[in-house]
DNA sequence: CGGAATCCTCGATGATACTG
DNA sequence: CAGTATCATCGAGGATTCCG
């Protein structure tokens, strides 16, 4: 019981995340550069507008803003800044009033979307399999009644 | 000039990111839980703690905090007890004196660290681009000077 | 419409001290 | 050694206002 009839969609899609052995960087100082680069691309908006656009193709920016929903101005501005900035997506001014700007994905952006749909899946397949451990979770390994 | 000439470990690896577009959760109620969960597992620390696990196998308490050298006492104590919660890892006490406890992956935490697999190969991969998209942000497309 | 600037709050994190 | 408890800080992020 208490478990939620879902459609499945992603959940049966394919097994992009067989158990293999993620090699370790050699060097310490990229582990630290790709530490810090996972660090601000890991983020919780960026890693949704990265769905989105991925989804949608192009978008304006109140777009973006109303498809999230949950998301403030500022925020979504900075993170699309950041976004640009790192070179993940395309920032179009049409010089038109009342103004318009468009925002798509750039092929670095789509690769990292494509990077992080293995992330996405792994949730998606063991959603009920961390709520069942949350659910256990300080329970007595050996109840003696 | 400046490229850092690295050892080219992790990122003549594989192309394990392909660009694959990646299906979006069908149900909404979904999607928010795997961005719920996502939120929680994709944390700085979680992911440091899963790779050191996997690539070490067990590991004491202090093991740990001395393998990452930067994290604080309590934020290893506070990620480790979120990581068993969501059992992605194994916390085993042993009654001696000192104290002695020990940490292992879980199934559940192996396959999590094999899924963001893909985004550290994507990191590495793309670090230079990154760099240099990070550089030039701000020129002008076309300098006329 | 698409921001920039400002103010403000609160939670994440670090530092420290104590304990079993 | 492996924590727990407490206090202090600091910046992420929300709400609001103004502008081109």
């Amino acid at each position: 019981m208490g478990v939620i009839p879902r459609k499945d969609g992603l959940a049966s899609a394919d097994r992009s995340q067989d158990p293999q052995h993620c090699p370790d960087a050699a060097d310490p100082r990229i582990e630290a550069l790709v530490h810090d680069l996972i660090g601000r691309v890991a983020d919780k908006w960026t890693m949704l507008i990265l769905e989105l656009l991925e989804e949608k193709g192009e978008l304006r920016f109140t777009q973006i803003g109303k498809l999230i929903g949950s998301i403030s101005q500022k925020m979504l501005t900075q993170t699309l800044r950041h976004m640009e900035r790192d070179g993940l997506v395309i920032r179009t001014v049409h010089p038109v009033v009342p103004p318009k700007v468009e925002y798509r994905l750039t092929e670095l952006g789509q690769s990292l979307g494509a990077a992080f749909c293995g992330v996405w899946i792994w949730a998606e397949r063991n959603l009920d399999a961390v709520e069942e451990a949350r659910r256990t979770y300080g329970e007595p390994p050996h109840p003696r009644g």
